[in-house]
DNA sequence: ATTGCTACTGAAAACCATTTTCATTAAATG
DNA sequence: CATTTAATGAAAATGGTTTTCAGTAGCAAT
């Protein structure tokens, strides 16, 4: 096992220990632009580690979204899809607009300035008229691809 | 069956028929402020209509997402929820703030209307650039409430 | 290196919201 | 009122996710 990925420190610190199971895993997630679902990731997982479980990628996955090191998204498509967190790993921030006829996900970097800023500035105003601790948001769009339309 | 009901018209207009189920589901929907789970729908109206069933209750919500009558969100706690649509009855436009802890659900009308604005502009820019029809989209906050913070 | 502690693991079973099947019933139309 | 066809309820099936449990492997202290 190596011990000098990026994550490692990560891991640990939160009292988490590093294994192959978890690093194959993460490995998976780095190496994907795709919005991969558990089931994806355990059979591109499985490719080079067949003894891997079902069971530990959810596992597994609980904890990466624990810790930030993930995120975890809702298509309506009956299945949780995952995606390194975008801090991880010079990644761009980005939203998502999603096909609601062939479930194809485009991720949009455009328009993603005023999103964060007027966000940001709802954030603020909800936390303080409703005493909330705001922890994140989600947004995104619905609609019918070019194929699709 | 009384057939004076604000949404008897559309129901007929999309081909459906009007019936004692669906019309009871459509009641306890107008009648709440909350936002009720397939189950919870079928509870409130199994205490005056012992017989219908919790599959005509999912069918019954699938048919009224799909006319626009009510919507369908996701607060992460695995199960869909439902309300009905604001224009249906003099119902306010909000968006939803979710306590991740306690699961409790404020609606918020204050900041809509620059989020209106904005997810209108960005439903336009996106609409050109990726050539989508742009049907719908989500927008929610997470946080800790004043209780669980 | 070896040990001991404890977290981690895989397999199988359980879970549980939702969907499907199918025989019966009731709404709408004329 | 009869006919057509959609709607219904019960039970079974589905399928993503979680739990259980006995065995395994990280890792800190020796």
């Amino acid at each position: 096992m190596k011990n000098d990925n990026w994550w490692c420190g990560r891991f640990r610190g939160c009292g988490y220990k590093l294994t192959v199971p978890r690093e194959a895993i993460l490995d998976v997630l780095s190496l994907t632009d795709k919005h991969l679902s558990a089931e994806d990731i355990y059979l591109a997982v499985h490719k080079k580690y067949p003894t891997i479980g079902l069971t530990t990628v959810y596992r597994t996955l609980d904890i990466l979204v624990s810790i930030g090191l993930i995120y975890k998204f809702d298509f309506c498509d009956g299945r949780a899809r995952f995606e390194l967190a975008e801090d991880s790993k010079g990644k761009k921030h980005h939203h998502h607009l999603v096909c609601t006829n062939c479930g194809r996900i485009v991720d949009y970097t455009d328009f993603i300035d005023d999103e964060i800023e007027l966000l940001q500035l709802t954030e603020k105003g909800l936390s303080k008229k409703y005493n909330f601790k705001i922890t994140g948001h989600l947004i995104q769009f619905y609609g019918l691809c070019d194929k699709c339309r």
